[in-house]
DNA sequence: CGTAAGTTTGAAGCATCTCAACTTCTGTGG
DNA sequence: CCACAGAAGTTGAGATGCTTCAAACTTACG
């Protein structure tokens, strides 16, 4: 029984969307579960593989990607430390997107069986991994709209914007101080854009002021500029009023 | 306590994804519901409106989407008979995109509430409503990576390929050969793409001999070479075997 | 018979891509 | 301690896919 601060943090995001007894939290915190490490670019979840485990993020960042046959990649949800990657397998056991590793990261993976029971026990606690589940396909309606609708500029500053916030909720800096580890050629993979371009548009953003890098340390000079040029409105993230408003 | 068919095809696909006993299936045949008919373009969720209700596709064709400040839009998701609608409320109760009809639609509203109390006494219908929203989350997912990385020829013949073959599971024509009731501004809307480039698109489809539209009723000629366009790989619906084979 | 909604066509513009080179940085073996 | 290789970032020039704008055509409908 592994049992990191961040199955905490994870508990505790549960509780905001929906409230559980002390009770339930402490089977939440009980989830067995195996501290494993993945280089940067492994496969956490291989395409097409049997799936096993829920994934944790410790440390890192990870991604759900859908590859198409030239070889391009889009990456379809982008998980920082505290989130919980792939739950939708609990209902449905199938591998429907690989996941790989963005950065070296340390992942605690807690075998389906086991949250399995815990649903079928616990209806509230299942309640509670739906809605979070339901939030990440918000996310991902979002992002859709972003890469559908918005040229390049937005769709940085949409993605620069949301996870920034995210990251200062999971108290990895500031909204508009945060380190985003993750290449050029990274960003265009969650963008649709070729990395030349995300390049360009970063030093457009750069130039213009809105925002500095230094290495991937990204400091948001004019955060509300940057959530204007993106169309940035978190309330698809659910999150409580509080944490929206500490600029 | 309103009891049509649709009601009936669901309940199936519910059981397909996750068995139900017969008390489960009689439990969810007997929800409440109103029949209401929404105009074409017409509002079934505003935005940012209260959400009361799930609803469950009768006749019609309804979409989620979400809208940007050029007003331009882009379509999350499109809803054929038999499908339901806005499941994702039941635990997180916040409107985070609007739905609207495509076409002049029927559907039956379903109260939240009495999902909800279905929902806490029986775990396993929870379950089997969960994963059915997963698979809702699996195709917006590949729609994503379509829209970011697909060019417009290859995110049309995806979405040709998913439809067809999602009408011909509702029993509503064949994966070859059924009527898209969409005008090509909205086909626009979905895929990301102008009016005029819609155009543009099935014209050179037509062309090449790839299929044929008599006023909305889609005919496609060569199935294989669209779906190999679209690098369609149906996985993702989670169908059962038997309806994928069928040619 | 006139109007509106949808489809089709043409021509010009521009956002993004492609390809290729060059730079910078970092880690590694000689 | 230097030389080198590999990975990431940057730059330039040309190609292209999609958009924009504007107009014609078609069909359905009051």
């Amino acid at each position: 029984m592994v049992h990191p601060s961040h199955l905490d943090q994870f508990v505790s995001r549960l509780n905001q969307l929906v409230p559980l007894s002390v009770d339930h939290q402490a089977a939440l915190l009980g989830l067995p579960g195996k501290i494993i490490q993945v280089r940067a670019n492994g496969d956490v979840v291989a395409p097409g593989s049997e799936v096993e485990n829920a994934y944790l993020v410790i440390h890192g960042l990870i991604a759900r990607f859908s590859q198409l046959r030239s070889g391009e990649r889009q990456l379809i949800v982008l998980h920082v430390p505290g989130d919980m990657a792939d739950l939708h397998t609990v209902p449905v056991p199938r591998a429907i997107t690989a996941i790989e590793a963005v950065t070296t990261s340390t992942l605690m993976s807690i075998p389906l069986p086991a949250i399995r029971s815990l649903v079928r026990e616990r209806p509230t606690v299942a309640e509670a991994l739906w809605a979070y589940a339901a939030v990440d396909a918000a996310i991902l309606a979002r992002w859709t709209a972003s890469v559908g609708r918005q040229p390049a500029r937005g769709r940085m500053a949409h993605l620069l914007c949301e996870l920034g916030l995210r990251m200062e909720c999971a108290g990895l800096g500031h909204r508009s101080d945060f380190n985003l580890e993750m290449t050029q050629a990274q960003l265009g993979d969650a963008l649709g854009l070729t990395p030349v371009h995300v390049n360009r548009t970063l030093q457009a953003l750069r130039k213009e002021g809105i925002l500095t890098t230094i290495d991937r340390r990204f400091i948001i000079q004019q955060w509300d500029e940057l959530a204007a040029i993106g169309e940035f409105e978190p309330d698809y993230l659910v999150l409580p009023a509080d944490e929206l408003r500490a600029a």
